[in-house]
DNA sequence: CGTATGTCAGCACTACTGAAATCT
DNA sequence: CAGATTTCAGTAGTGCTGACATAC
């Protein structure tokens, strides 16, 4: 179950040293491959904890998402507007979450042009139970406290506010 | 050119909030959405600045590291293991450098079973163009300053050390 | 012989473009 | 009419599994 493979030294620091010695100092380079790793960690970890679900973590997400709405229910764009993807990412998203009875499609009574994604019961149990599992191995993260989790969140703000995801007040 | 769409308020800070009184205090959840969502920002923008030269950023990395080794060559085996991609992945990655003469392929002398692929001058020419417009837009991260960008890398040390990427010193 | 290397076929997922239908 | 919402078809890319030929 371990990682059979380890390399003897850190090959993100090693080609800090390399890339110093060529280009100069680009301390940009380590940050932005150390983050690329990252998600690529975090993802194979909480995507293997949901997927006896038959979810993904993108489809948790929204799920998510549904149940922090009041009445259970959000357009289409909303969704792609919160999780910040695409229309059509959207569109997939949920329907595979319709294919699965997690979610329910509805027009939007208050716009002819819309769709509400309405999470079902079984969504709602499904969201426990994922959650309970999440929250059980710390989404990947058990190698911080909960401090440290917020240094992380605080340190990527800014990337998010120079990519305009919100207005920073 | 500026993204269009701007919610009023930070989407990962409100779930956190939702989050919170739903479940507890979870700042893992925080932390790793921000990770996902840092990493989406970074991949659009840097595989945007080098799909000129027909590249995207995991085959700009795996060219990078050929200019590292002497010679210019390296096994397959080795990429997957400095680049931390599955075998399949770093066949394909090599398919595509070789279709657009960025990378050739040849037998491993010492090995066989073993293949090398070797970069080529026109490789070598990409991966300094290609540098260059990188470096010009600090890698997406222009948003951060030098000891900022040692920071992040530092702060995401402990999670790959925990997937055991390398053997921790 | 068992083990390691690399490739291939195939599958699942995300992300996007361009186009279209529908409604405000 | 212009503009917004959503969907669909198609493309590209990554990541994985299982199987296989080959060589150590």
């Amino acid at each position: 179950m371990p990682k059979p493979l380890s390399l003897p030294f850190d090959p993100i620091a090693r080609a800090d040293e390399l890339w110093k010695q060529r280009w100069g100092s680009v301390p940009s380079m380590a940050a932005i491959t150390s983050i690329m790793r990252a998600h690529q960690i975090l993802l194979a970890e909480v995507d293997a904890v949901v997927k006896p679900y038959g979810l993904t973590f993108a489809r948790y997400e929204a799920l998510v998402l549904l149940t922090f709405s009041k009445e259970g229910e959000l357009t289409m764009s909303k969704i792609g507007e919160r999780l910040q993807v695409h229309p059509t990412s959207v569109t997939n998203t949920v329907d595979r979450l319709v294919r699965s009875g997690l979610v329910a499609r509805r027009p939007n009574p208050n716009d002819g042009r819309g769709t509400l994604a309405v999470i079902t019961d079984k969504g709602r149990e499904v969201v426990e139970s994922a959650t309970r599992d999440l929250m059980a191995m710390d989404f990947g993260l058990g190698a911080y406290d909960a401090e440290e989790c917020a240094e992380i969140f605080a340190m990527l703000r800014p990337l998010r506010v120079a990519a305009r995801d919100f207005e920073d007040e």
